[in-house]
DNA sequence: CACCAGGGTGGTT
DNA sequence: AACCACCATGGT
């Protein structure tokens, strides 16, 4: 079901190619700083982090948070997420560089990142998928209200259902990283609050009936 | 003007 | 365990 539901969304909106940077500590800074937030605004505070030669471990660590407050400012939340990006960073150099943390098999990394104040679920899924190529599949809140949509009249899945089921069904890191993208894209593109299935538009705009899940999902 | 975006935390019931 | 307010900028 979920593989299916990936193969239309894939030929509805195409391939959509997450997640653009530079190397992988852009990306994890990134996941923080798109909390809540869009892109373009995330994209800007990293941009200026580039330009004055700050986007890296050793020197948000030692930033003066005031300073790191001023850089991230357009992507908002900026003295909340200050702190996050210095906790994330700090880790990163406590564990001797993201080569180590490379090293570490998905789940122990999983629970290392959830370790990191600011770090939840869906953030520490975007940091393994996008920036250390694990397949995990990332529940956000479109993932949510899409698939809970689809399950009906069934129960919605809880969030560690949806998790398992994709990485079940659809295994490799390209799709997984995909399918995330592509849910957000489809929230955004229609949907929006309409609270029946029927006008969800992977049943109109997608050609989708209405699907089941699987009773063990 | 109101509403929301690629969440997470801390406090309250 | 389930709410809740809060954090804040920039676009529609």
């Amino acid at each position: 079901m979920f593989a299916a539901v990936f193969e239309r969304l894939l030929a509805h909106y195409g391939l959509q190619q997450w997640w653009p940077a530079d190397n992988q500590l852009e990306i994890m800074v990134g996941a923080v700083l798109v909390q809540r937030t869009v892109w373009r605004n995330a994209a800007n505070a990293i941009a200026r982090l580039k330009a004055s030669g700050d986007l890296r471990t050793d020197r948000i660590s030692a930033l003066p948070s005031q300073r790191l407050e001023e850089l991230i400012r357009p992507a908002g939340f900026f003295k909340v997420k200050a702190k996050r990006l210095q906790a994330l960073c700090r880790l990163v150099a406590a564990a001797g560089g993201i080569a180590e943390l490379e090293r570490l098999p998905t789940q122990e990394l999983r629970n290392t990142l959830l370790g990191v104040h600011g770090v939840g679920a869906e953030t520490a899924d975007a940091i393994l998928g996008y920036a250390f190529k694990r397949p995990v599949f990332v529940v956000d809140a479109y993932a949510r209200r899409l698939f809970g949509r689809l399950a009906y009249p069934c129960a919605v899945p809880t969030d560690d259902e949806l998790k398992a089921g994709c990485e079940r069904e659809l295994k490799t890191v390209w799709r997984l990283n995909e399918l995330h993208a592509l849910v957000i894209a489809h929230g955004k593109a229609s949907c929006g609050r309409v609270p029946a299935c029927s006008r969800c538009s992977l049943a109109s705009a997608c050609g989708f009936a209405r699907h089941a899940l699987p009773a063990s999902a």
